[in-house]
RNA sequence: GCUGGUGUAGCUCAAUGGCAGAGCAAUUGAUUUGUAAUCAAUAGGUUGCGGGUUCAAAUCCCAUCACCAGCUCCA
């Protein structure tokens, strides 16, 4: 969170400083409560306690009130050190606290900080006293995880946020208030390109026109630019028997994620595919591969059927059956890096052409060395195309985070990541790198040598997930389309009854042009027409009435600038011509 | 899957065990409109679905489905 009077990192500090004073006041009100941890966040902090009755909301305006004290006291906030088994001592009857504390290596000091009667372990820095603090609020409580392992307890999280004074505190509260404005799943729903069904059932949304209708210009925007570049499209089937889910992998290894019709003993099992890769290969072991056909680039638009658990749907960002603009490279290992090169190259031309590479940030999954059942592969083979990604990536000079036990089952990846306008970052676009597959399949191709080799394998993305990038345009742009994806461009709003025909004409021939176009003929008042374009964000209105229909002109109203002034029709359509062409933002 | 919350008209919300309501949207009529809301009337409901408690349930209890926040998992 940007803020302008206190640096990042200050504000960090502040936060931490806070949970210690939340915990204060759950310690001072509820004594049998149990203390884990309360971090400072990248926008707030949080405190997980373990309680047998869950806080409600009175609890948390009590504890609110308990925070006010605790801050009116201006008590002092002292770091103080201990030895081990001192501090073992100290935090008898915490059980979290003894388990950090017996996880501290030998020789390392274990600090504490102490305000009033309330000292927690704590590796700091703090605020030097809690009056520091001096405009608060506790935002939401919710279950988390002890050590974020869903094998331990649920303990209970407060999230809470707090500023060096008020009105830094209601400026953050509005700008949250702001962000659910733009949240995707409300406005995808009031502007009608989505909706859900309970019949249906969970994280399966229905796209409505609008929605549908700007799904379909991106994929025609993205098949076009593949073939562009090299690739060949297929259409492979939405289920296989479970036979080769078993050659890849996805049976032993992706199983809880797939659905599966059929049951035990049943003569054939089959599954809806939560990837295309496998099947992919299939076309391409088709018949005997040479060096000389390489690298082979394959395409789709891929629907993939993923057996999300129940609390995992989140509108259009989390579902159970999605498009994937999916592609599979297959080379040679003198290919990988430029077919690497190639693969990224096109992300950031679709990041770019949708106004997203400034929001987005690149993580290189890797896999967990400590985890071996959830990976196919060896370790050295995984150390191998690890190593290879490394180079490829420094040599691209991404500025990458690693994060290990990310990777798929089958191979590292780099994942672009974007966040949503909550905050919560996902997997937007993922390029990996893939030798494991190849060999499971026994995919080969002759090299020049005469010998048969295994070639690599090139799992890419390019726009990433349709409906999750549908959610995070919807976001970025508030529902405000850039025009070459509005899915209604014009609309056009007459006056009265009289200036119907001329409005129809109007519209037939942007129609004619192949805009999209909508024509307000109720019996409303011009100012109650352009409040409604305005609402459903429509890019262009033209408002016709006498002086337009004698001129043969259009009045122009952009939702952006308001009132433009007069145009020829034809003037008109080449300005939105160009605008459409440019794909401008 | 787990923790907590929510579910009332198409939408946003009221009704704290005692007659289910408002605004917007919709429909009809009047108005013929010049750059973000014309006026009036009408209609709209087995309170998510299913049980239970009670003389009486939107309201309390149980179960279930969906949605929201988070955890875990993931594109």
């Amino acid at each position: 969170m940007s803020n302008e009077f206190i640096k990042p990192d200050e504000m960090q500090v502040f936060w931490h400083t806070t949970s210690h004073i939340l915990a204060h006041a759950v310690k001072r009100l509820y004594p049998e409560v149990k203390l884990a941890i309360g971090p400072a966040t990248d926008s707030g902090f949080y405190y997980d306690f373990d309680t047998k009755t869950p806080f409600t909301a009175d609890d948390l305006g009590k504890i609110e009130k308990e925070m006010k004290r605790i801050i009116k006291e201006g008590l002092p906030i002292e770091r103080f050190e201990l030895e081990k088994s001192e501090a073992l001592e100290f935090v008898k009857g915490e059980p979290y606290k003894i388990e950090l504390i017996e996880g501290i290596p030998a020789g390392e000091a274990i600090t504490f900080y102490r305000q009033g009667d309330f000292a927690d372990l704590c590796a700091g820095p703090h605020l030097g006293k809690t009056s520091a603090v001096k405009a608060y609020k506790l935002l939401s409580v919710t279950g988390a995880y002890w050590r974020g392992d869903e094998k331990n307890k649920m303990l209970q999280r407060i999230y809470g946020v707090s500023f060096p004074d008020r009105q830094q505190l209601d400026e953050h509260l509005h700008r949250l208030e702001e962000a659910k404005k733009r949240d995707h799943n409300r406005l995808g729903r009031e502007l009608e390109l989505f909706t859900t069904s309970e019949y249906i059932g969970q994280g399966l949304p229905i796209l409505m026109p609008k929605g549908a209708r700007i799904m379909q210009i991106l994929q025609r925007f993205v098949e076009d630019e593949e073939e562009k570049r090299g690739y060949q499209l297929t259409k492979t089937p939405f289920m296989a028997k479970s036979d080769l889910y078993k050659i890849s992998g996805h049976w032993d290894h992706y199983r809880d994620g797939m659905f599966i019709m059929g049951k035990e003993g049943d003569k054939e099992i089959f599954a809806l595919r939560p990837m295309t890769c496998p099947f992919q290969f299939q076309a391409y072991l088709s018949k005997m591969r040479s060096y000389r056909d390489l690298p082979i680039r394959y395409n789709e638009t891929a629907t993939l059927f993923r057996n999300e658990a129940s609390g995992e749907m989140h509108g259009l960002i989390r579902v159970r059956q999605f498009t994937l603009s999916e592609g599979h490279i297959v080379c040679t290992p003198e290919q990988l890096e430029d077919e690497f090169r190639g693969s990224l190259d096109l992300a950031s031309f679709m990041l770019k052409t949708l106004g997203l590479d400034e929001d987005v940030s690149f993580r290189f999954s890797k896999w967990d060395a400590q985890n071996r059942e959830k990976y196919i592969g060896s370790p050295e083979q995984w150390e191998n195309t690890q190593n290879i990604m490394r180079s490829i990536l420094d040599r691209l000079e991404i500025n990458y985070v690693e994060a290990e036990g990310e990777a798929a089952f089958y191979g590292p990846k780099l994942d672009i990541q974007i966040k949503n306008v909550h905050g919560k970052e996902d997997t937007l676009i993922t390029i990996q790198v893939d030798f494991q597959l190849a060999e499971r399949f026994e995919m080969e191709y002759i090299d020049a040598d005469g010998q048969k080799k295994h070639p690599y394998i090139v799992h890419r993305s390019s726009i990433g997930c349709y409906e999750r990038t549908l959610a995070l345009l919807i976001e970025k742009y508030a529902g405000a389309f850039p025009l070459w994806l509005a899915p209604v461009q014009v609309k056009v709003l007459p006056i009265s009854e009289k200036h119907f025909d001329y409005a129809e004409a109007v519209a037939a021939r942007l129609q004619a042009c192949g805009f999209r176009v909508e024509k307000d003929t109720r019996n409303e008042k011009i100012g109650y027409k352009i409040r409604e374009a305005q609402k459903q964000k429509v890019p262009y209105m033209l408002i016709a009435g006498d002086k337009e229909e004698e001129q043969g002109t259009v009045s122009v109203r952009s939702r952006k600038d308001g009132e433009l002034g007069t145009l020829t029709l034809d003037e008109f359509i080449t300005a939105i011509q160009e605008e459409i062409k440019n794909k401008t933002i």
